[in-house]
DNA sequence: CGGAGGATTGAGGGCCCTCAACTGCGGTGG
DNA sequence: CCACCGCAGTTGAGGGCCCTCAATCCTCCG
């Protein structure tokens, strides 16, 4: 079940078939969430750790006023918090875009798997250390970039993400997300997204139609956008815990 | 000497003396920084903890063209990155605001740390968590809030940080930073900064003069700036862990 | 075929930007 | 002791990016 979050973890590190089954046998409970709807909202309690197995989610927050940040997306494979029992309530929300199916992990599950598994906890380390290098590069894309630097910005973080869990057919993806999720994502109005999506067009660094992303020239749109990618710290960093690999020394 | 530590931790859970003996002994290689120099920079490879001691820092990235963001403040009793190891290489920099005094903790010596002492454990999970949730919320904060409402919740901000480690005196601080540094922080130009200080200071919501920030009314200051400081997580929420306190089941 | 939500377009305006000059202040050296 | 320097803070002018409001078009779907 849990092939994308595999396909993603093994971007940093090879795990055996061992820790495969572990991670399968950890995703057995499945729930179906319509879209629209929050998986969990700001004040609960959190209970398990959300495996988002199909579907896209985000993580949001929104003032009391009703402006509403989107704070990052989750596509399959993604696992929303792990660790955040420590705290008592959630301080944000998070909602699905499309339907979702997701597993359902419970905690004593995920310390299980990281107690008994050292290549899969160097793993979700690495994921969880990415996600925090995401959400920093949102502030940095929001705080620092222009309206069209930061939509190609954001476009090339989905693409290259949905490339790592096998979700893209050669230059091009599903992007089933309105212009208003930008705007929120983004910090600009749908009016500008819009805009901003039309240059874009124009310069030939994206064909959006209906719910396709097709990005002729990856590197061209990194280019205008300001693009490093070395946040997402892909290369295989962690190849010395591969399975097979020299044995990895405590912590 | 990590008092602010200390301090800050004991927010979350009560620790033993012994705990406290560990932190101190973990904090022992002081190292001294001048002001407006890097610690690490994008690039390098980590290779230890960084623990403030003493004055300001920040994490920033900077792009291309010098556009530079301010991804956080780190103030005494901060912890730069624990468990960073895992990635090979930083995507930003920390540098120093005033100079500073820090320990540099091995990476051995705090995995040490996590695996003998539950509370310290504990912790340090709450710090991490509350460290991304507060960069979450600096995202909100630049990507939906006006100028006046950004300036005053990042001022909110570290007021409540500084009076955690005891470094506040009634409802004033020092706040050594300049306002292109305030302006870096909250992706407002420091002309914008300025403007807006001032319209703070006429709306008597602040003082500040010099260093020195005052804050007369700090719920008048929040409720202007739509601060919720429930992303703090406050409250004493490990009180379950505390020292005396019943014996934790594991993770 | 009608309705609803999303996308697009236009108009007008405001928040915030850049550029540039000036003031204030602490430190430094003659 | 004071002139000087550099940096931070302040102020003004003009403009651009992006906003809001509102109308229209398109698309999907029951």
């Amino acid at each position: 079940m849990p092939q994308h979050l595999i396909r993603k973890l093994e971007q940093f590190v090879q795990l055996s078939p061992e820790d495969k089954l572990a991670l399968e046998a950890a995703s057995r409970k499945v729930r179906l969430v319509g879209p629209h709807q929050d998986i969990i909202s700001e004040g609960d309690s959190p209970e398990h750790v959300n495996l988002i197995l199909e579907g896209w989610a985000c993580r949001y927050k929104q003032l009391e006023d009703g402006r509403r940040q989107i704070l990052s997306f989750f596509l399959p494979g993604d696992l929303c918090d792990p660790h955040i029992f420590v705290l008592r309530e959630m301080d944000h929300s998070i909602g699905t875009i499309t339907p979702v199916r997701l597993a359902e992990i419970p905690a004593e599950t995920l310390s299980d798997l990281t107690d008994r598994y050292p290549r899969i906890t160097k793993a979700l380390w690495w994921e969880m250390l990415v996600t925090v290098a995401v959400q920093r590069e949102w502030t940095v894309n929001i705080g620092q970039r222009m309206g069209l630097e930061r939509i190609g910005h954001i476009l090339c973080e989905l693409f290259i993400h949905l490339r790592g869990v096998g979700l893209t057919d050669e230059n091009s993806c599903l992007l089933p997300v309105t212009q208003i999720d930008l705007g929120d994502a983004t910090g600009l109005s749908n009016v500008h997204v819009n805009r901003v999506l039309q240059e874009l067009r124009m310069n030939g660094l994206i064909v959006l139609k209906g719910k396709r992303l097709t990005i002729p020239d990856l590197e061209a749109l990194q280019r205008v956008s300001l693009f490093n990618v070395n946040y997402l710290h892909l290369d295989r960093e962690g190849r010395r815990f591969d399975a097979n690999g020299p044995v990895p020394h405590s912590a």
